[in-house]
DNA sequence: AGTAATGAATGAAACGTTTCATTCAAAATT
DNA sequence: AATTTTGAATGAAACGTTTCATTCATTACT
């Protein structure tokens, strides 16, 4: 049988009600008996039972994540900081892929499933772009994250610096200049304008240094592997090396480091890649990069729309994290 | 204030335990009866609070729907048909994209969140090739959808039979045949095996006709739109005119179809087009394809489910639904 | 030292269902 | 007509929490 909180009540000898307490970090409990209850809980492997809180509180303890479908590791990372922040407060969370504009419409019925969780957060996505009227449909507690609103609490890391490190770093070298980006022309409501953004910054790099960034060099294709890959394919077949290549985030990068590879040239000298994001296996493939931090943008959302759940109401949040340029042997030594 | 059972049940003129027979379909209550209650429940609008029936139960009401993360619209209309289903057994369904290989180390623990659901529904993705030790790690009941296992409930379409279908189509038509499929090759675990499928059965209708499929005619690419645009422009410029095209998905078709108006070429004469699922906007293209009956391939899945988390052991289920070859412009009239 | 104010802990009631032993009514059997 | 069986409906108990009015113990103030 699992134990239930009594069971945690009889073992640290107290009453119920100061268990509860100190699963909802009531702070009238003295820090005695709240490690006299943490270590019971943990003695007995104790884990709230979800639908009695909710019954009893008329809570959910539950926050749903809503995000455009996209199959990129970021998002791993980004649901590995939210859910252990949201953990260490007994919260789950439920995920709602927008997988097409059918369930868009869904969600923008106020009673929609979703809505009935405590708490929302939108990742990757922009109200305005996303509602009609602009704004989520729903009274809970709204967070954004990898995403900026003048209207909601926003955690976000600044892509325009981050494209603007890019272009730093890539002209300190000698060669033409290239960017393969991501198009989100095809589908203008789940577009978060990240890409966008770090292009601004590549050029306001570029507009420093006297230059500018012709049309010609510049691809704009879906978010997958393989286009990364033909693409660059097409660039170092046409273009006179060295070439010095921005890649928007490190799944296209890591394709130009595959076309780079299947040509015979070599990588640093010839052909000189940046990526965004530092994802696992960038180190290992050498990749520079400007990593974000991920995990630490999940828990900051995660802990801002705890904050919210519980009555916070202070002025809008607005979170932006500095990204920062990894040199690795993609661009030389 | 929400209505409660309690306001059913005075409504209905019947006691609290009756109300509680009909949402669960207890055969033991008079039609007459079972009327009345209904005819309450609509006129409250009322829907049971879910955790009060867990709390009380046992149960979650809940199951959970793992899929690789594809942002095909082939999965919302899935969704369509399961969530009718569960909706009608006042279930409710919970997404557990597989982002990652990470998340699917998660889900290989018994005591995932995931599994506290009654039961699991394993979309596109086969437990041999998921799991170590080929099965889902839990007790509760698991159904297959597009996708079929020995081991498990399984429903899915022929895909052989469609990719037959197909081929047989083409080869009615003068000039040389294409296949764009979709590689799988990058992450075996996540493979269903459809695509690879659908070929067999477009090459055995070949071979039938005495003709084999030349590697050069094959292009395997991911599953979206751009790439499927690039490939076969490729095609049109080095092929000698008619062309006969499959196209394992319709996503991919509409990418062919884009590059043959951009080339000038006449669509159903010059280049012909068969695509695989027919989804909404399939029709407006005038493309050619092969049906699934995707929505009710959802709501089998969701009524098997349903009746295993009530106890059905009876013999493995096994449905196959048989696609059909919708005949359009895109391959002439 | 006596009283008031504060800080913590308590435990009973409530949350909205399901479940199941019991009751009641009707039908079937003797 | 009396008895047994069957079919439905009932309502109290249970599920595991939160909440909150109350109590108890301590500290601070006259």
């Amino acid at each position: 049988m699992k134990p239930s909180i009594k069971d945690v009540a009889r073992l640290a000898g107290v009453s119920l009600g100061t268990v509860s307490k100190v699963l909802n970090n009531n702070p009238t409990v003295k820090p005695e008996n709240r490690m006299k209850v943490l270590r019971a809980i943990a003695q007995l492997g104790y884990r709230p039972n979800p639908f009695a809180r909710s019954l009893a509180s008329n809570k959910t303890y539950m926050v749903s994540i809503f995000l455009p479908i996209m199959s990129s590791e970021f998002y791993a990372y980004l649901f590995e900081g939210i859910d252990d922040e949201l953990s260490n407060a007994w919260y789950d969370s439920s995920i709602y892929p927008l997988f097409s504009k059918r369930r868009l419409v869904d969600y923008s019925n106020p009673n929609a499933f979703p809505y009935q969780s405590d708490g929302v957060l939108l990742v990757s996505l922009i109200p305005e772009k996303l509602f009609e009227g602009g704004h989520v449909p729903t009274k809970k507690p709204v967070v954004l994250v990898d995403a900026c609103s003048k209207k909601y609490d926003s955690v976000y890391v600044d892509n325009v610096y981050g494209g603007y490190l890019a272009g730093k770093h890539l002209l300190e070298k000698r060669g033409e200049v290239f960017l393969i980006s991501i198009s989100e022309k095809g589908k203008p409501e789940f577009a978060s304008g990240v890409f966008e953004q770090r292009r601004r910054g590549f050029e306001k790099a570029l507009k420093e240094a006297g230059l500018a960034l012709p049309n010609s060099h510049v691809f704009e294709i879906g978010e997958s592997f393989p286009e990364a890959f033909t693409v660059a394919r097409e660039i170092l077949q046409r273009a006179t090396l060295p070439v010095n290549i921005f890649a928007v985030c490190d799944t296209l990068a890591m394709g130009v480091v595959e076309a780079v590879k299947e040509s015979g040239l070599t990588l640093g000298t010839d052909v000189r890649v940046v990526g965004f994001d530092d994802l696992k296996w960038s180190e290992k493939l050498g990749l520079t990069t400007v990593r974000q931090p991920i995990v630490e943008m999940g828990k900051k959302a995660a802990t801002i729309l705890l904050k919210r759940i519980v009555g916070d109401d202070s002025p809008r949040y607005e979170v932006r994290f500095k990204p920062k340029l990894i040199v690795r042997s993609s661009t030389g030594r």
